[in-house]
RNA sequence: GCAGGGGUGGGAGAGUGGUUAAAUCCAGCAGACUGUAAAUCUGCCGCCGUACGGCUACGUAGGUUCGAAUCCUACCCCCUGCA
């Protein structure tokens, strides 16, 4: 606190599914010399292509991106990690002399970067959670919770008994030792750019469906069937995309194709509306721009980042 | 024309005398979120009101009843079988 440092600069381009994040990102990156930073969760998956709008190869071509297809389908993958990740990557494109473009919509990997989040320390216990899971199942999930009020009372206070995914998470948690120091950094570790991209429901709601109708042509349904006949469980972490279930229940001949569809438009609108709540319109921190006009946004991107690259670095006391 | 079935809130669809502004699902809206996050979970969702509450609603008109989406009568419309 008492020496002074400089925090490193980092540009963020947030915004829903569909609002053009990738081109943008791409044309901030050749215009500063940046290199993306991918905080999109669907995108580290090798494979999972078409389904999750991943950068074409000449996007990835065209400017330099981390954080995409380093996975395998079945690998666990969370927050702590992706904090890590970045933090580790965002120095080393800054040693380059580079500026670290962040992008992407998953909200929590997001905040839980620039504001500093101090996640526990606690790995997934896969055997923990198996157990619980069944509990909950047997028992009711209030008596997980009961376990958790008496292990974390604090925990508990914070979170929705009926939610039982996270209540077993605060137990894993909680039996681990639980978390140490605050919650999260007094101070954003970045100097941070964020730029939001914003369009109404309805356009958006129009640009989803119409990208839907896209990756289907492009053979969306094939690259399900190729991952279902490669063995890829249900259950993989990569499986949870949108869509990617939906085809595979169709392929399977559980539902028709037309249901599988609706049923994923229907699952990106309400991915669309929870983004919204992370990055929302009365957000301070966030610089909005219209992401009907795609030429505009790039021009009033770049007017923004160049005045705020002048801006002498902020310095933390 | 005869016989039978049916018309319910944005959609689908329960409900067959009171505890029903009306199950449930979908759509829509709002929100939570600290190692599954494109996950998981929550609230609202006829109109007016912050709320107690008020008003209007189950094809239309009338009737029975203390009380009707629910029973009766007439009419309108839809579907199916037979002609």
């Amino acid at each position: 606190m008492t020496s002074p440092a400089s925090k490193p600069k980092l540009l963020v381009v947030v915004g829903p599914t569909a609002s053009g994040k990738t081109a943008l990102s791409i044309s901030l990156a050749q215009a500063f010399n940046g290199e993306v930073i991918n905080s999109d969760s669907r995108l580290f998956y090798r494979g999972f292509d078409i389904g999750t709008a991943k950068p074409s190869e000449e996007d990835l071509a065209a400017a330099r991106h981390h954080l995409i297809d380093f996975l395998e389908p079945e690998d666990p993958f969370g927050l702590a990690d992706y904090l890590d990740s970045v933090r580790g990557i965002a120095t080393k494109v800054m040693t380059r002399q580079a500026l670290p473009i962040l992008a992407g919509g998953a909200g929590q990997y997001v905040w839980g970067l620039l504001e500093g989040w101090n996640v526990p320390r606690v790995p997934p216990n896969a055997e923990l959670r198996a157990e619980l899971e069944g509990i909950a199942q047997e028992d009711g999930g209030e008596v997980v919770f009961a376990r958790l009020e008496k292990l974390d009372p604090e925990a508990a206070e914070r979170i929705d008994f009926r939610n039982v995914r996270r209540v077993i998470r605060a137990i894993e948690v909680a039996q681990a030792g639980g978390n140490t120091g605050p919650r999260r950094a007094v101070e954003p570790p970045y100097d941070a750019l964020i730029i939001g991209l914003k369009l109404d429901r309805e356009q958006l709601y129009a640009r989803i469906d119409a990208r839907i109708d896209e990756m289907l042509m492009a053979g969306w349904v094939d690259e399900v069937r190729h991952m279902v006949q490669r063995g890829v469980s249900m259950n993989a972490p990569a499986m949870t995309g949108i869509g990617y279930r939906e085809l595979a229940g169709y392929l399977a001949g559980e539902r028709t194709y037309s249901d599988a569809v609706h049923a994923t438009r229907r699952a990106t609108r309400s991915l669309a509306r929870h983004q919204d709540n992370w990055f929302s319109v009365d957000d301070k921190r966030i610089n909005w721009l219209d992401a009907a006009d795609p030429e505009g946004i790039a021009i009033a991107a770049t007017e923004q980042v160049e005045s705020w690259l002048s801006q002498p670095t902020a310095i933390v006391k």
